[in-house]
RNA sequence: GGAGGGGUGGCCGAGCGGUUGAAGGCGGCGGUCUUGAAAACCGUUGAUGGUUCCAACCAUCCGGGGGUUCGAAUCCCUCCCCCUCCGCCA
């Protein structure tokens, strides 16, 4: 969420963050309701202030036993404009939020401009997306063949897009969480938390998926919803908290699955493990002072490409430009790493500084000295990566002419073994 | 799921419907004392919003929401959470 005061104090800043964005606002809109809102409530703390002193008042006479019906009669009704007035602000207030919950983070100065994904900017390559003298095959082949992978039952179970890891495929999985996990605590500084899978609606909120894309969700009977991503459980992890000064930062990591409803995604990348009603992530977080977010970003990202380097898998690095950001990020690297099999690169982590966007949303905030005054942390969040689709680099940069899979070095210890198939 | 108990300031813990933002204690901060520290004593110690413009003033907040009342932490309704016992269960 924005700082309702940046639409009230500079609303062309706003509107020109969101032109970058390549989205419309009506700015008007809100000022009017502000004003409204401000108006309203400035009336009704006036009359309240009346009313408090007056109530002191009845309370005076009543002790001595005087009349005081009068100054009753005279509050009741003062109580009754109250109330209109109280009805007219909160009404104001609930439709200005309802409003600005919906705007995204304004885009750093750092982002390039830019419509869609043809106009982000690849910073840095690592490793070579080489193809294999042989004839490379995608993942899903590769898995198919070695009897890793088990669509046909994965369907059956729950029902389309949803995969089913086998023998040796599904300790892959667990290996690659794994080595994650250990990489993370134990190199990078990170706290390992398990959380829960299912969230409520005000966690979804602060992390900025509701109220604009519950289409995306799974949500249950009860009025939980399966999360998306672990960055949802991190982010709330300390909402509505206060962090103690020389606290920051604090950095986690947590596995879980993620469960995405994948509205309207029908027809793309249908095949393999690329895109999935549920796949297994690795997600990294980090709560720090303001002023620091902007390194942090980038000791995030390499913090995922460890991660990648790690497993020999070469990849690239991508600046999202300005209109292809996520809704809450106000800076975003993508990592995307090279699948020889499918002939390209796909996505393998998203990394985003959020800014205070979360923080206000969740009111996650920090003490800058001790006795000193609340302020809003910043939140970043990446992934590290996500499991199926480093399981999918693994089988396609892996592959070798037989039709086995070698292990690489960093998961051999976690695997048990160098070869599959 | 059933029965009962409970949710008050950083923590513990009082609170007849009327100066209760809230006693008391602990913790924190400042000061006195001390060579220094401890102890003791004194003072201080929340958040949000608004007016105003930086010093004040006002409003709101005692799990969330709604209601009764001139006035609610205190009464009513509802939801959430925690604890104990029973049932069920990995």
């Amino acid at each position: 969420m924005l700082d309702p005061k940046l639409i009230r104090a500079t609303p062309e800043v706003v509107a020109a963050a969101m032109r970058r964005r390549h989205k419309t606002l009506d700015l008007d809109v809100l000022i009017t309701l502000e004003s409204r809102r401000r108006e309203a409530l400035t009336k009704a703390e006036t009359l309240k202030a009346e009313r408090n002193a007056v109530s002191g008042q009845i309370a005076d006479l009543k002790k001595r036993k005087e009349d005081a019906t009068g100054h009753i009669e005279a509050m009741r009704r003062v109580g009754e404009e109250i109330k209109a007035l109280d009805i007219e602000a909160n009404a104001a207030e609930e439709e200005f939020m309802g409003l600005l919950m919906a705007i995204p983070n304004l885009p750093d100065d750092s982002v390039p401009d830019g419509a869609d994904a043809e106009d982000n900017i690849v910073v840095r390559t690592w490793g070579e997306p080489a193809l294999p003298d042989f004839p490379a095959r995608p993942h899903w082949e590769i898995g198919g063949a070695l009897g890793l992978l088990d669509w046909e039952r994965a369907a059956k179970i729950a029902q389309a897009r949803f995969s089913l890891f086998v023998g040796q495929g599904a300790r892959l999985e667990r290996a690659i969480q794994s080595f994650m996990l250990t990489l993370h605590t134990e190199q990078h500084g990170y706290t390992e938390v398990a959380p829960p899978f299912l969230v409520a609606p005000e966690s979804l909120r602060a992390s900025g998926q509701l109220p604009k894309f519950e289409e995306d969700l799974f949500r249950l009977r009860e009025g939980l919803y399966l999360s998306p991503t672990s960055e949802v459980q991190l982010t709330n992890l300390h909402r509505d908290e206060i962090f103690d000064a020389g606290t920051l930062p604090r950095y986690y990591t947590a596995y879980s699955p993620c469960f995405r409803a994948e509205a309207g995604s029908a027809g793309q990348e249908s095949r393999g493990l690329i895109r999935q009603h549920q796949f297994d992530k690795v997600e990294m977080y980090k709560f720090v002072a303001p002023e620091t977010s902007a390194d942090e970003l980038e000791t995030l990202v390499a913090n995922a490409e460890d991660v990648l380097q790690g497993l020999g898998l070469p990849y690239r690095v991508v600046l999202l430009c300005a209109g292809d950001m996520g809704f809450s990020a106000l800076k975003t690297y993508d990592l995307e790493v090279w699948m020889p099999g499918m002939g390209k690169y796909v996505e393998i982590s998203s990394c985003s500084n959020c800014g205070d966007f979360q923080a206000r949303r969740g009111q996650i905030r920090y003490r800058r000295e001790p006795g000193g005054k609340p302020e809003l942390v910043h939140t970043l969040n990446g992934s590290g990566l996500a499991i199926g689709r480093t399981w999918a680099a693994v089988a396609e940069n892996y592959q070798q002419a037989d039709g086995t899979i070698r292990v690489p070095d960093a998961l051999q210890a976690f695997m048990g073994t160098a070869v599959i198939g």
